[in-house]
DNA sequence: GTCTATAACCTGATAGAC
DNA sequence: GTCTATCAGGTTATAGAC
């Protein structure tokens, strides 16, 4: 069976360039990347970035729906499943975002980052036709759980912003934790993957506070 | 009583630049500033930069400091005193943050980035003679409550990672969540406000499940 | 101290040879 | 398709008048 490798070596010149961008640009965002460092890191001249791509802004957009489009697209069939309990889904999300978070590291401030240098265009540009919330599994299940009045009362969108910072920020606070804490990466990345199991217990015990 | 005010009015044009370059800085990072922003949002000259700080990484340098101090500052006083209780500093930490966070929220997400783009620098900039974390009050606090065996056995870098991200990452992703949820700024404050009493809680929570 | 003008450099983009 | 050479425009930094 023939698996898609990281790096494919026998790329075209368009892909290597993209996979160049992708890496660059996620690095060290859009305003430090110059095309010279693209051309470099991809091994081809700095003319060819032009000749793909046409300009340095085409490019990055590309990169960017890339990545957006990751972070969202497996998402909805998680979310819109209606075989699987909400314990299960916030499960599967938690488990599914810490696995990519792994492999790619940097997307998270990357993303964050362009996001609040221009909201607008990021918002325009992905279609966020965000899917009408109340319609999802998700959001039917946590309304039944609410009327059992087993939860707390507070404000839902707590909920949702804590599963977000506890998956995410270790991510984006990686180089700080690493150092302070002296661990290395495969030390960071294991405490992530003690994560996909702690995070999920954790939020039950929030929702179920007070 | 005269207290400072936000904008000092009768300021010398060396404070006006570098409050001006404060702001600029925050918003748009280091790379996509040009010193023509700061002496723009300044009022004065583009040569007085360079007059009044030499270059623009020099003046960036100075207000990355003050950023790094104004963060780390405070907590120390918190975290070292030995007349609170662990509830009672961690109350005292998360809220701190959350007052300092809800006036300048775009300083976390600059700090990530600039720490992301070039981590060595900035420790060795802020001198950070990372206090010897054991002999804290509240290490020594953390230490007698593991005893007890009445806590989660779980590597405490967790509930450090936790706290850290359940404060901090709502302000990170402040644009995302208020673009999703429809929340004015004022509402999303208020939520943050809320969050002072509630992430002790949750934490709480967390420390003591399983 | 503050300004205008300009130097010196860098960056994105393109022309044109191969 | 890919490269070298170069242009056009923008950016930091400085010189010099006031």
């Amino acid at each position: 069976m023939k698996t898609k490798p990281e790096i494919e070596i026998n790329a075209s010149t368009e892909d290597k360039i993209k996979e160049a961008a992708r890496r660059v640009f996620t690095r060290k965002g859009y305003a430090a990347t110059r095309t010279r460092d693209i051309a470099e890191e991809s091994g081809f001249n700095l003319a060819l970035i032009n000749y793909y791509f046409r300009s340095k802004e085409k490019l990055f957009d590309i990169i960017m729906l890339e990545h957006l489009q990751l972070f969202l697209h497996s998402v909805m069939g998680i979310v819109n499943d209606h075989g699987t309990t909400l314990q299960e889904k916030i499960e599967l999300l938690i488990s599914h975002y810490i696995d990519m978070l792994v492999k790619n590291p940097d997307i998270p401030l990357f993303v964050l980052n362009e996001i609040n240098a221009d909201p607008e265009k990021l918002i325009k540009k992905v279609g966020v036709r965000a899917m009408e919330h109340k319609d999802l599994a998700i959001a039917r299940q946590w309304k039944e759980l609410a009327a059992t009045k087993k939860i707390s009362s507070i404000n839902p969108i707590h909920f949702l912003m804590n599963t977000v910072s506890l998956t995410i920020f270790p991510f984006v606070g990686s180089p700080i934790i690493r150092h302070k804490t002296g661990l290395s990466m495969e030390q960071f990345n294991a405490l992530m993957e003690e994560r996909k199991k702690l995070i999920p217990l954790w939020i039950k015990a929030m929702i179920e506070t007070k």
